[in-house]
DNA sequence: GCAAAAGTGTTGTGGGTACACCCATGT
DNA sequence: ACATGGGTGTACCCACAACACTTTTGC
């Protein structure tokens, strides 16, 4: 940065690929869009960034406003600014990607009298923009971020049971894992609560239900514990 | 993005951090401000977004005209917008980070009049702006990516040693490495040719020269090769 | 002949993977 | 009693880590 000369500015978006759990599912969020261009498509939730918020709080801000969640774990994922991303004009867009508990935000869809829905992420329609290629490099980063780091707790209810944090491992990562192993990886680990309570509501023997443990999971990583899968 | 709504528009630049060994260090390279505000302050070299051209040709250019360095690895790191990184208005900044062959570009440092000049990495004064933070995590993006992809390679010479590359790995890692063990695991990995040339002008034995495969690299990334070291 | 780095194999161990059966519970 | 998933242990194998000496070359 060397100069104050006042260049024509891009303008800046904040867009959120927002990841959910839906057994046997991973879905996520889509708004379809009411105005032109592409008006009647699919889209990733998003808006312009105000130049008095940070780049963290505009997506937190989209979030809120365009699906009603808040609190849910949100990273910065990449930044895209192709000159003709956007047909009317030149808009730079920091995408994020965000991991929710559908179990504690039930029914998000329907907000304000905007058109929002949940689709399996195998599953996507044709989006506007370039968002097909954000909404694949978001799911890439949460295969690839799932392995080493304990982020998949963010897509299970506080409570879960060991079968239900395999198979979103599953499938997060698109294949099956072995039972026996699993279970050894992440009790090992030594992050997981084991809680008094099981499973209620099922046709056979309840399982255990546990716990994440993430003050315990920072002290670990302090230590240099490696948390692949 | 649901509105054109015209809101005041942060500013947009980007900025690099250029990476160069100089054996037996890692050097990262600094522009001396010249302007309000941080005066006299060492900076990462960048400037403004222009509205026709994208991010990446953006870094190009900046390096192009700061440096004088052209045809580098490049790579986008981060996006910072805090509010209040810089004290004159709000600016966005897209961070990439260059790895340069300073056997090809040997004295880039004085371009045109401006001041630039090389640091070790663990030698860096204090910078203007929030550059301190860019520069450690694009030297932890460095650390980390090297050790799973080959990136190494647009560090060095075309044709190096296997120990010009350990040296390297040692460097970036900050730890040292077995000999033996390295060697086996780097031409296991089937993606150095073995060339029919000794380096010259030592005053010992002579040590084989290498060449790093390209093509064959990515045929083997495409069969799901693993690269970690 | 000496200094300096090149080059080369083996062994132990820990972690990953593959694999099958009995148990508890609800219907 | 049966269906459904819960829960558990072992054996093999491979990849990694640790480790030291001989060879080549220039001076």
């Amino acid at each position: 940065m060397t100069s104050t000369y006042e260049f024509p500015r891009p303008a800046l978006t904040v867009d959120c690929v927002v990841f959910g759990l839906d057994e046997p599912d991973l879905k996520v969020l889509l708004i379809r869009r009411e105005l032109e261009p592409y008006r009647g498509k699919w889209a990733l939730p998003g808006g312009f960034v105000h130049v008095d918020e940070s780049l963290d709080d505009s997506a937190k801000r989209e979030l809120r406003e365009e699906t009603g969640l808040e609190k849910v774990f949100l990273e910065q994922l990449y930044t895209y600014g192709d000159v003709d991303r956007d047909p009317r004009e030149r808009v730079v867009t920091v995408a994020y990607y965000a991991l929710v508990r559908l179990s504690d935000h039930r029914v998000v869809a329907a907000t304000d009298a905007r058109d929002a829905a949940w689709f399996g992420v195998h599953d996507v329609p044709r989006l506007a923009f370039d968002h097909d290629r954000i909404l694949n490099a978001a799911y890439q980063r949460l295969q690839n971020k799932v392995r080493y780091e304990p982020i998949g707790f963010e897509l299970l209810p506080r409570k879960f049971t060991l079968r239900q944090l395999q198979r979103l491992y599953e499938i997060i990562l698109d294949r099956s894992l072995d039972k026996r192993n699993f279970r050894k990886k992440i009790l090992g680990m030594d992050v997981l609560e084991e809680l008094d309570e099981v499973e209620t509501d099922v046709a056979h023997r309840a399982a255990r239900l546990y716990r994440f443990n993430q003050k315990r999971y920072r002290e670990m990583v302090k230590q240099g514990v490696n948390f692949e899968i």
